[in-house]
DNA sequence: AATTCCAAGTTATATATAGAACTGGTTGAC
DNA sequence: GTCAACCAGTTCTATATATAACTTGGAATT
């Protein structure tokens, strides 16, 4: 918030304002997850710099989790690992090593105005709303309330559920390049009201957890707002402190 | 567990052996968070490398938060933000935003033979187990089972009360020289047994939320696992993704 | 006594260069 | 057709060097 970024460039130095640069044009979408990057040579002549330099403005976006390089090949585009990162509460018990996705079913998608403390963190009050059920081992196990930002993803209510998978990230990748690249997640405990408990097939009253999700883009934009509930006892979340 | 580390240096690159050596010394004591390290260039001629070289080993430990370098002073050992990093589970409602430290009592410490779970974890069935009670704004908040391995440890079991404060890792650094450098957290939920639900001042059966934590060194190696145990309602746990 | 200035030491940035290690494709021999 | 050798292009490692930016402490000045 503090300036915008069109002059603010000037007096940072070199390997910074490329990697502003190459953010940038990868939020851009101008390179998909599967082909190379120009390589750090060619960077080099492109912008006048020495490789050295260029090499430190990509190790960036590799720390960063947004580049891999491969030796020999080339830098890509990193494909977010949903599954293990952004994604990891549940119950991992019942099947021996099943890192199953569970099904999703969408209850409804809604252009809508947000309630205040939502619009508060999301920045805006034109919102989609998504609800959704989650199964696991087939049984209802997370029941989600998801807003997001109609600006963003204008149409989005519109888009076939054929075509929406599993995951929501990758949606909004391809289809609106939004890319989240960060994540806050605050756990709680809370008792089943009534909707919840008939979603999820328990009694009201129960005990459930309560995780509450706000999503980033790249450059600290909150995306996604949601909030996902499931039943107490079925429920483990892992976390790791570095 | 592949391999023990005094002959695996041999054909790694001189930047990782450099590395190596320093996390080492590190880990070793040598130095304390308010003195500084040998600078580049003294490293350098020390290891007969060039700058470029030794200030890549030392961007490593950087990056992976255990040195801390200021510019025209020197390199440091930081000192590990427990508050923030690694003590992260609060119900941060009640006061506007004090950041206080619950105040801590000790129950028990003792010398014992580890369950098997537990031992297994840590890799020793000698460990001292440490029983606390946390408070929070005047009202039991955390109960909470501690075991670190005696060998790691000798005498903590002694240790005057008073010299131990709030916090426990930094008796870890201060007093044994274990840095504790990354830990796992798992949420879940359970109800109270008769002696929990005694120390908490709630009643057998109620909800509560139960985490448990391995914390681990800068090699790996397991130093402390912990369960904490608190009533589900008043608590509330964050956890950032990145 | 307080302030300014300076010098030495430190990390930060940038360039240039060289060879090693690796990848993916092409060529050539069999 | 198969396999090996080769090659161009890529990232990775390492060295050497120069200058900028910053910190600290003491000397000089006011």
């Amino acid at each position: 918030m503090v300036e915008m970024n069109l002059q603010a460039d000037a007096r940072l130095p070199a390997y910074l304002r490329l990697r502003d640069e190459l953010a940038a044009r990868i939020a851009a979408g101008e390179w998909r997850t599967d082909e190379a990057l120009p390589s750090d040579n060619r960077l080099a002549r492109d912008g006048d710099l020495s490789v050295g330099t260029v090499r430190k403005a990509v190790q960036m976006l590799v720390d960063e989790g947004l580049l891999e390089r491969r030796q020999g090949s080339g830098t890509y585009l990193r494909k977010p690992a949903f599954n293990a990162t952004l994604f990891r509460f549940f119950q991992m018990r019942d099947s021996g090593s099943g890192q199953s996705i569970p099904s999703s079913r969408l209850l409804s998608r809604e252009l809508m105005t947000a309630p205040a403390a939502i619009a508060d963190v999301l920045g805006t009050d034109e919102v989609i709303r998504i609800e959704r059920l989650r199964d696991f081992a087939d049984r209802p196990f997370l029941s989600e309330d998801i807003y997001i930002p109609a600006r963003l993803f204008p149409g989005f209510e519109t888009i076939p559920e054929s075509e929406i998978g599993p995951l929501l990230y990758p949606v909004y990748l391809d289809r609106f390049e939004v890319f989240v690249a960060s994540a806050e997640d605050e756990v709680s405990f809370a008792t089943a009201d009534e909707t919840t408990a008939s979603r999820l097939g328990i009694a009201t009253g129960d005990a459930i957890a309560v995780i509450e999700r706000t999503a980033y883009s790249l450059n600290g934009t909150p995306v996604e707002w949601r909030v996902a509930r499931g039943p107490a006892d079925r429920f483990r979340y892992r976390s790791r402190i570095g």
